[in-house]
DNA sequence: CATGACCGTTATACTAATACCGGTATAACA
DNA sequence: TGTTATACCGGTATTAGTATAACGGTCATG
């Protein structure tokens, strides 16, 4: 009837949606890259942390935005190993 | 200090978010898009009806991925008129 | 040593996510 | 007509969590 508690798997993910933004970051600064994309740079910093493990729809789609990240590919990127696939490219 | 409420706009953007949502839902129930997306029946409705204006980003790509839809024309079809584009096709 | 960029923690207001209730509308059917 | 079933809606309640800010700390680099 409430809400449940995030699981292992979703903060995990979350974590992995934080690496992947902030690899596509690269060499820009955490402060321009915020403002380019309208929101504040504590959040951004949450997010790529990790600590932000289910951020909002758009806040993510205006990083993406900003970092010419296709949107589709990100999820397929940080999604949750649901089924876990026989073979991971992770580490081979 | 604290999060600010939401926005005019935003709300707007939630509703328009939804409306597109369930645009593209078509005739199929929202118990059924609901279960193939992975998440209760209660949440996809706020979600369509834009109760819920700043939905997760996984909420919004797994129904994304239900229903077909590719996120980044979902974002550009929904975003805040910020700069208020001269033509709109909306109308005309 | 000063500056810049990032991190960790703490605090708080607002919200998402979830569930349950009764209500409405339609369609089928006895 | 009355009943049943499906599908959706609006409201309410509750908890977990985001979004946000401010402080101080660390580690380079100049």
């Amino acid at each position: 009837m409430v809400r449940p508690i995030l699981s292992p798997a979703e903060r995990a993910r979350g974590r992995r949606l934080g690496a992947a933004l902030r690899r596509a970051r690269g060499d820009r600064s955490m402060v321009d890259v915020a403002i380019a994309a309208g929101i504040p740079v504590e959040t951004l910093r949450k997010i790529e942390t990790g600590r932000i493990a289910t951020p909002a729809f758009f806040t993510v789609a205006a990083l993406g935005g900003v970092l010419g990240l296709d949107l589709a590919s990100l999820v397929a990127e940080v999604a949750l190993p649901e089924v876990a696939p026989a073979a991971d490219a992770a580490t081979a």
